[in-house]
DNA sequence: CATGAATGAGAGTTCATTCAT
DNA sequence: GATGAATGAACTCTCATTCAT
């Protein structure tokens, strides 16, 4: 591992755990056991490192994301395993993804940082889910639905269990897999379901 | 209003639009048209304004949430109710609401904040969906579940929403009445359903 | 003295001394004898400093010029007020006229100051001498001249000789007296003279 | 070109533009298109650098003054042609010259530079001057005068018009040209004159 | 009650310099 | 000869906090 690279998994630790503001470049350089002037050396600014650290995360997540929906499925199944393949990639990446729940648009992106440029790294994640949706409703594996909405619900859904599974000190439980049958459960489409 | 209750009010606007770390004293001073001596007279240090502007805002909605809930309702119904009361709360108080999503335990907590006292703040809101969960499925409005994982995830699905509409810049639509129906339809008692 | 005053004149001597670039604030407050934030907290930042400090001397050599021309003098012996006035007042401010060779159009401003502000200021020392050569010229004391040119070489004049007394490490024996002598010779009508 | 020389040729500009203090290493290398290593590689330090940048100017200039005064002429024509050899001279380097006005004991020579080495390098500017004077006072053609003082005055004389020309924004028109009468006016001797 | 002068720890950033390649 | 990775001292500026008025 090049030290850029170490400076870069150590900026994504320590601005998972401490945010933008409150973690600090010597901090950085220390996880990565670098000097600090190497920091702005390869990134320029503390902002810059930023935008790196999360943009990073989030290519490496969206790639997980469109493997495992590229394939012969029903937009239901897609979109189950969007789910269960975001769920892991959190599993896999506990201690470095929680930048990604920073440097988001659904996080409050902290003032100094290009919003614009976050919430435009994200509509990805969003246009994934709303492929499968529409999908879904065209193969008849999802009920008809308002697509936007749906979408953004079920994105609201996968964060908010990501949230309280990687961050509350409260005991979760097998709350992933029950998130993905809640989701399930609310998109299949059950037809004679409402006139039984 | 006293010129204390300005200064909490301030500081529920600055700490929920820049954060912990990034509001400073003297910005809540400003907000409040005060000068920034009076914040350490009244509230103490800084981390101390945090909490009490996050925990009155935690007190005034939880008092919403149970009055919503408080009534002969089925459980399925007390959650429609509580997930109504919740966004009705926010789209109310949408300047001054971002302070709870960041002081609370399903966000990062800032490393200087108390997150225990947090955490234990917010067991209220999960454990009043837990009781609806419940006698949901006692009076039959709600299908077998396991209410732990069901209300955490209801939770989420309130706060992904809430964040969504408030924090993004995306197009959100009708995205509560939605997210609202998506909870109901995943958590229906519809008898026989499965089997159709 | 307050301490605003202290920060003022240890401000003075400093950027005098060392120029904007390499005096530090840290170094102000300690001539000044105060903390370095109390130097924030009255000038903002450096730059701001810097300009306090140079158009603070700047206003008292401009009072002290236009009260030693004013009066009821030929032109030619406004000229030899002025820089009897001026060669009197930088021996007067030894330790912090030097602030006033730096902060002044005639020399490099440094990057990182408004160069505008600083031309804008000092167009009142030039235009004080074109008036007195103006003058001159109407009552028969100083001999036909381009205006312009001459009072800018007249300024020039007086900074070169300031220069040479206040920076060089050379013996200047009797400069200041002998610059006014030069200046007179040079400007003064002589009828008859060329024609000699 | 060689490297060496682009290096030289651009810490005179950065030099000149900047002051010792404000310009980098970085920035010469830049503007020299060579990489910053190369830069201590021949010059050593930035103060090394800084030196060499300014002698070399200032020995340049002292060829061509040198030059311009020898041959047969008067005193009173020597410093004549001194002047407009030394005023060619900054209108032909415009852009490198400065390095000159600020590597000057006339200047603020920077703390961290050799203040005598500067100060003895430029001793032969003043005694060429000096040398001009005296043989004008011996020939006739210089009215008796101080020499040190009036060399002083003459060398302080250009340098202002210099500065007015080069660093002002103020419009300075044929200010060359009338520097040199404004000083031959003042030196010259009317025989008769004082007495008429 | 209310103010703001005063302090100094600590942040981000810049930059001369060294040295292995 | 030529490069740029790597270091860390020193800078400016911000800010929570204290305290005299």
């Amino acid at each position: 591992m090049t030290k850029k690279e170490a400076i870069l998994r150590a900026a994504q630790e320590a601005f998972g755990e401490l945010g933008f503001t409150a973690a600090t470049v010597k901090d950085v350089a220390g996880r990565a056991q670098v000097s600090f002037g190497l920091v702005s050396h390869y990134f320029g600014s503390k902002q810059e490192l930023y935008l790196a650290a999360g943009f990073d995360m989030a290519d490496k997540l969206v790639s997980c994301l469109t493997q495992a929906t590229s394939g012969d499925y029903t937009g239901l199944e897609a979109v189950e395993r969007y789910m269960t393949a975001y769920f892991q990639f959190t599993e896999e990446h506990r201690l470095r993804f929680p930048i990604l729940l920073r440097c988001s648009p659904f996080s409050h992106v902290e003032a100094s940082v290009d919003a614009a440029k976050v919430a435009d790294k994200f509509t990805v994640f969003i246009d994934e889910l709303k492929r499968c949706v529409t999908n879904g409703m065209q193969d008849g594996s999802i009920r008809p639905l308002p697509v936007k909405e749906t979408a953004l619900i079920i994105y609201g859904n996968i964060v908010g269990s990501v949230r309280t599974n990687l961050l509350t000190p409260y005991e979760t439980g097998r709350i992933f897999e029950e998130t993905i049958k809640h989701v399930v459960r609310s998109l299949k489409n059950s037809p004679g379901q409402d006139g039984c």
